[in-house]
DNA sequence: TACATATATAAGCATATTATTATATATTGA
DNA sequence: TCAATATATAATAATATGCTTATATATGTA
């Protein structure tokens, strides 16, 4: 739980990319839930390549990571990423965003493939 | 010390605001030191109306504050903000930028107007 | 008052960002 | 094997961003 500093210029650089609200709440979001391509489609309005781009942005960064399952591709929070504790950090200042998978659950869209 | 929430669209904002190195160096120094927009311009291999413009941003979102103090403006961190725990938060997480401002003084650029 | 210094604003331009649509690829299951 | 579903990539277009130069405004001082 060491506090360690980041190069400011890459501290700037994971800002920039937290700083867009679609990106900050599939953050938020992955931070309690996998979740899969698809029911982030669900829950921004939007379509699925801009889902898909913002998702390899963040995995770009590796703030977020993939694994296959099936015919799905859950992305998860990187714990092990350099920037996980300033992502946790951030995090801490934003409401839940459980409600928006709340709201897929109730359109029976959300994805278990366990 | 309350743990308040921000909206999620307002902090990616600010995140948005914080993401740009010459933006984030300039509220790092501001955490410890006042500065006045020559500072800045000695610190910064960057116009002077490049780095108003910065400030300006920084300004308008309430994260910094401007005072006169006869000829130089200086401006310094807004720690009434809603938005200063978040900042406190992000900064401690860069190293000191104390040596920028180092430089300066060896060049006999700091301004003091007390 | 006139000039120097500090700062802000405006206009313009190059580049970055974020969406869209169209299409390619991978997996599943009949 | 073929069709459906899930995801990724490519091309493109609109808008945003971050500089630059030119100019305006405010203050201090001879």
């Amino acid at each position: 739980m060491l506090e360690s500093t980041l190069d400011i210029g890459t501290a700037a650089q994971i800002l920039k990319l937290l700083g867009d609200k679609t990106r900050l709440t599939m953050v938020k979001i992955l931070d309690h839930h996998d979740c899969c391509v698809c029911e982030f489609v669900g829950i921004f309005n939007m379509s699925q390549p801009a889902i898909s781009q913002h998702l390899r942005k963040l995995k770009d960064a590796g703030v977020v990571g993939e694994t296959r399952r099936g015919q799905w591709i859950f992305y998860s929070l990187n714990k092990n990423s350099e920037y996980y504790q300033l992502v946790q950090n951030l995090l801490s200042h934003l409401p839940s965003q459980d409600d928006k998978l709340a709201q897929l659950e109730e359109q029976g869209l959300r994805i278990s493939c366990e």
